[in-house]
DNA sequence: CAAAGTACCTAACATATGTTAGTTAGGCAG
DNA sequence: CTGCCTAACTAACATATGTTAGGTACTTTG
């Protein structure tokens, strides 16, 4: 549980949100709305919070913006790496690669703001809050090499397919999907399914068939 | 041309940029900053006026942004029409796609600021300016759906797959390409080969080689 | 040559925003 | 009860930004 402490002010009692519900808002409003658009005041209304009062917790909004970028790639990290490794350890290549692209969209689509936000925002935020969020980036870029260069050393990807190349199809193709993608059409695992089919089968028709 | 009237202000003779020049400025800024981080002073600064001065050309900013997204879509979509439509007539399927992937890619990494202006900023303009450049991209979305019809019906493409999402993972694996590429590492024709065989064929080594 | 039009400039305004400084109030250890 | 910690609040400041009004200079047209 967040420690959250009851504070009263005049005669309604608040909920003191402290700076986990901050970031939580934050998160879900620079996923909604995007970085330029969300501004302290906005976070802080949000909050049910006055916007100097943010500076108790954080030191500048960019300092908001960094943990939220942090927390979403670790969420998905997280996510992907536990979902591989609770497989059995005779699992099949494909079965592999399908489990991570689930995790991968399940994180993105239906569990985390923060992963959402990061994706989503990454691209708009000033340079210096971009560098402090890479190396988190590489740890998790370099868990799906790792993952994808065993599955090709074991014989069930194509030899001639640039790890690196793939890796970023896949996440961006993954990624991309946050543009479009609405709930109320479709599930996040149902889409995963769709994306491995094509990734591994290709969409042309087979001659063998 | 572009009817470029030389201005003499002092000494120096200055060229005018014009509406034109203006709003080729904008979509190179808005590509390499995004939107936000772009304002008309910016914009009038790298053009080599004053920001006021826009407003002669503009009725406001967002009116520019409108300009630039709309014009992205557009080269786009005659760039993969017109790469497509001076195919022979008697073009199997998959060197069709394996065109209009090209023709994209081109047109977002090589040819026009606008285009990848567009994919890059359209997720972070107001609503409206997004709004007013539906119809455009409803129109382009609408040549894909075609092409990719057509093929599934003369056979090329397998017949369980959904047009709809088909079209949306491949313009949005193509499309989240312009977040990592760099044009001294690849080049746009060699990328678009390797997406084509990606979704043409997948990535699953076969049995039967 | 005068008039109209084009493409700019200067200066200012209102607003929004990140940020800071100083203040207030409840909870709790001594 | 006192004093400290936590978590807020109020008010203000400097800056950046979109935008507007009025003026200027060069070009083209009648």
């Amino acid at each position: 549980m967040t420690d959250t402490t009851a504070i009263k002010v005049g005669e309604t009692s608040r909920r003191a949100v402290g700076r986990d519900g901050v970031l939580d808002i934050a998160a879900r409003l620079f996923r909604e709305q995007g970085y330029g658009s969300v501004s302290l005041r906005k976070i802080a209304e949000a909050a049910g919070i006055k916007a100097g009062s943010i500076y108790y917790h954080f030191g500048s909004k960019d300092e908001i913006v960094a943990a939220v970028l942090d927390a979403g790639i670790q969420v998905v990290h997280e996510s992907m790496r536990e979902a591989v490794t609770a497989l059995p350890s005779d699992t099949d290549g494909e079965t592999i690669l399908r489990t991570a692209i689930r995790a991968h969209l399940r994180a993105l689509l239906d569990v985390s703001d923060y992963t959402s936000a990061n994706v989503r925002i990454f691209g708009q935020v000033p340079q210096p809050v971009r560098d402090a969020n890479l190396p988190t980036r590489r740890a998790y870029e370099a868990e799906w090499d790792r993952l994808l260069s065993r599955l090709q050393n074991d014989g069930a990807l194509k030899h001639d397919v640039d790890i690196r190349q793939l890796r970023l199809m896949l996440i961006g193709t993954l990624n991309a999907t946050l543009d479009w993608f609405d709930p109320n059409r479709g599930s996040a695992d149902a889409l995963s399914r769709t994306y491995a089919d094509v990734f591994l089968n290709g969409i042309l028709e087979r001659q063998d068939t």
